[in-house]
DNA sequence: GTCTATAGGGCGATAGAC
DNA sequence: GTCTATCGCCCTATAGAC
């Protein structure tokens, strides 16, 4: 008979890669379930590993998603810091660019909105409310943009976080539709048939 | 010996008014704890009833949760109307005005903020994604606004909501509180300091 | 109209083995 | 580095009395 394949006895994936792997799978997961809404089983079952060891890895369900939005906020600075150089007068066009290009995976914004209402929970709104405002000071000096241009483009950008919440795609309704693609139109390909 | 409060068998409040006070109570515990972090118990607590009662009046907690968003939309909808009378180059400015004194309670746009998260739930999510092609046709349809105000209009109503849910008034730094101020004043009362 | 009691299920975290 | 087993809590919903 064929014999299971067996049981490796080694580690198949070093400390570092199998963290990086299930922070992956927690982000997809608070995205879609929100942090009450998200459990370490499911998460574990995303991430291919048992439940108890998500714990073990992370110390609690709550230090875990401290680390997916402290991700979610790295990967972030980071794209816009790469879309800085260029044309000033169309610098806040490139940072919209590179927040919207994010939005391809859920697991960027999707956490951070999330966090973003729990402004009420002791531990998670201190670090939503500091995530918030490091964003911010980004766009005001490192960006540079003029405090009503910053206003302007988080403003934006929460309702690109709004329709991705909202999975304004699955809307029947073409209205929603609409608006969505207005607000996450990509830049053109170039095949723009006229 | 003094007597305790007889228990009285008369219902203290009708059906009506009861549903009315609990709702309320729910709105509030949704805004704060999102429909997850709420608990049935919390309201009950907050309404001045049995857990078992709240539950009882509304079938199940989604279906509360339900009545509350719909009660937001309501409320939403009804002060948008009242305020479309006017000149019409300053109605968006009438609208925001509104959206913003709502703002006072946070029973009212913390709510629908966290459905507008809730998109992959099948139930919450389908009204999340009606109730926000509602806003957005009314601003579209009934007052008129051009599709790029509205669009506009919308991703400063989705900021107003990001702050309200950050508790932005607890942050220590003053960057975050200055642009709270900037997006949520209200037209500057008499004494106006020059 | 409203309560108490409780069933029933799920979840985070810990213990301990390999 | 990773698993299985399990404890103990919390939470929604139901049953049934007044």
């Amino acid at each position: 008979m064929d014999k299971q394949a067996p049981r490796q006895t080694v580690p198949r994936l070093s400390a570092a890669e199998r963290r990086q792997e299930t922070l992956g799978a927690a982000a997809e997961v608070f995205a879609q379930h929100g942090y009450h809404g998200a459990t370490t089983d499911r998460i574990a079952r995303e991430a291919g590993i048992s439940q108890a060891y998500v714990v073990r890895m992370f110390g609690t369900k709550e230090q875990l998603f401290l680390a997916v939005i402290g991700q979610s906020l790295d990967f972030i600075l980071d794209e816009f810091r790469k879309a800085l150089p260029g044309d000033e007068s169309s610098r806040s066009e490139r940072l919209g660019a590179a927040y919207i290009r994010l939005a391809e995976q859920r697991g960027v914004h999707l956490p951070l909105m999330h966090a973003f209402a729990m402004g009420s929970d002791p531990v998670i709104g201190a670090a939503a409310r500091a995530g918030f405002v490091r964003l911010l000071k980004f766009l005001l000096e490192e960006a540079e943009l003029a405090p009503d241009e910053a206003d302007g483009f988080i403003a934006r950008g929460m309702l690109v976080n709004t329709l991705m919440g909202l999975r304004m795609e699955m809307d029947p309704d073409p209205a929603g539709n609409q608006l969505a693609e207005r607000v996450l139109r990509k830049p053109r390909p170039a095949t723009h048939a006229r």
